[in-house]
DNA sequence: TTGTTAATTAACTTATTTGCTAAATACGAC
DNA sequence: GTCGTATTTAGCAAATAAGTTAATTAACAA
């Protein structure tokens, strides 16, 4: 199982601090310094927050010179997305509709016919 | 922010007991012993996971005699589901491609052209 | 009342997480 | 080499998490 990465993936992303450096990362590469930059917390913990990401997968860093530049790494967060896709609908249509996106999930790949979807 | 829901969905998600559970739930409602049948682990510590993912608002319990089934609550996942499609786009497509998806993102409302997506 | 089943709470242990400050390392400039 | 900047590591404290067993509560049955 890759369930143990799908473990570390969550518990790096149930942190705001960790979530909001992954969204700056978003917009392009970063330098600890320029990542702790907006947080009222210490280099040290933020370099912590880094290695956490890091161990998960969710950022690399490179070398240039004195500076790390880190990078979003975003592998993981697809396992975030497939997995939470089995429970869409759970909340994405009425009940009542289920079973006809389960049945849109089977037959849609083979025919690929009229794309009917409302969203 | 809904940022400390935010986190604690993605902490109680952490934890592959607790996903196994909302797995299980996902086909229907279940009891605690139900739930933890499948475990190699005591009643009182499913019961803690069980009070982690209600505090979340991933599960509602209701009251039948001397049972409390549980049933999945979905809300949450949409939150996630929300959260990382911000990300799809650094996983989804090539570096090149980028731009047209956002492209794509902006204009296929109003519009609704040909779909010449390739997948 | 007594007994049985379902589930939670209490008390405790152990391990992990998160923050801090201070010290150490790595690199480039001089 | 020394200095200055960037980053990490060490050592510590407080909080949280996850499991255990034993005791307790809740509901039903007899």
């Amino acid at each position: 199982m890759m369930d143990d990465r799908l473990d570390a993936t969550f518990s790096s992303l149930a942190d705001p601090t960790r979530r909001a450096i992954l969204a700056r990362l978003a917009q392009g590469e970063a330098t600890v310094n320029e990542l702790a930059e907006p947080f009222a917390m210490s280099l040290p913990a933020i370099s912590r927050h880094l290695k956490v990401l890091e161990r998960a997968g969710l950022i690399s860093r490179g070398r240039e010179a004195q500076w790390r530049p880190c990078r979003l790494e975003a592998a993981p967060l697809k396992d975030i997305a497939n997995w939470v896709e089995h429970y869409r609908r759970f909340w994405d249509a009425s009940f009542d509709r289920m079973a006809d996106y389960l049945k849109e999930l089977q037959t849609a790949k083979p025919k690929g016919g009229p794309d009917d979807r409302k969203n």
